[in-house]
DNA sequence: GTACTTGTTAAACT
DNA sequence: TAGTTTAACAAGTA
């Protein structure tokens, strides 16, 4: 489940591997994947350069030649693998990190560039995509989505003014992507047990320094997490196949049935909260 | 066979 | 009208 510090891993890696790079030729294993006409899709991509890589929230933007924009999302499962020539043996090559097999039988769309690199698109549940717009729709796609926790405009009383008078839990607003960009379901709920604060409380409810703490614990999970190149949790990894290594920071995500490691008291309950697994400690979080 | 997992969005609801 | 909630999407695991 890549959010914010999962898509940025990717980024960073990619960027560093792939701009400049001419597309020679591609592959579309699951037509579905592309949400574009596929012809229109494979004739501006074939012979085009990626120019740069940019990010907002969860959403992948690589710019091409002439404003033409790729977007891509990874949603649940997806996975953006970038191999070398020199690795992209298929069947386990004993270089491929994690033993991940490219293509595999989840791979969907495969991009092969001029220098003989490849990369690769997989995705298990299929509810990733591509999708190809011009300069002007992916403005508007861009101003959909709010301020993220890792940008300084991010500030306490930005925060504030997202949470007045809202009737709606404290776990769906952090969730609203059109309200904070890039917190997903398990950053969600450890912000809110740094914070402590329950999940499902009236977002409209909380207090002043209950606000700054969850201003605080959001801004300081992702920073976080970014640091140690995301959360591996069911199938994240990064551009070359290496999971993230934040899974060990983890509090609450998951670990329903043990014990709190803050109160050494209470176990970690699991509810449903705006229809997602939301986990917390019924001592610490009021 | 059933329940459950998640990011986003369209549709339904208040 | 706007804010909020729910179901649907898909395929795998327990």
């Amino acid at each position: 489940m890549p959010e914010l510090p999962e898509v940025e891993t990717i980024r960073r890696g990619l960027s560093a591997g792939l701009l400049g790079k001419k597309i020679n030729r591609l592959e579309i294993l699951w037509p579905r994947t592309v949400k574009t006409n596929l012809q229109k899709f494979a004739k501006i991509l074939t012979g085009n350069k990626i120019l740069n890589i940019e990010r907002l929230g969860k959403l992948l933007i690589f710019e091409l030649k002439n404003r033409q924009y790729v977007l891509v999302h990874l949603k649940m499962t997806g996975q953006l693998i970038y191999r070398a020539h020199d690795k992209c043996v298929a069947g386990g090559h004993k270089f491929l990190a994690q033993d991940l097999k490219t293509p595999n039988r989840h791979t969907r769309l495969i991009i092969y560039f001029a220098d003989k690199s490849i990369l690769y698109f997989n995705d298990l549940r299929k509810f990733g995509y591509f999708k190809l717009v011009d300069e002007l729709t992916k403005e508007k796609t861009l101003k959909q989505f709010s301020l993220e926790p890792i940008q300084p405009e991010f500030n306490l009383n930005h925060f504030k003014k997202i949470f007045s008078n809202r009737k709606t839990t404290v776990k769906a607003l952090l969730l609203n992507q059109k309200l904070i960009a890039g917190l997903g379901n398990i950053y969600a709920d450890e912000a809110c047990f740094r914070a402590k604060i329950r999940p499902n409380k009236k977002a409209g409810d909380l207090t002043d320094r209950q606000l700054k703490n969850l201003w605080l614990a959001c801004k300081n999970i992702l920073r976080q997490a970014l640091k140690y190149k995301g959360t591996t949790f069911n199938n994240f990894v990064d551009e070359k196949g290496v999971k993230g290594n934040y899974s060990r920071f983890l509090r609450a995500y998951g670990r329903q049935g043990q014990k709190c490691q803050r109160c050494r008291q209470a176990i970690i309950k699991k509810i449903k909260t705006a229809n997602r697994g939301t986990h917390y400690c019924p001592v610490c979080q009021k």
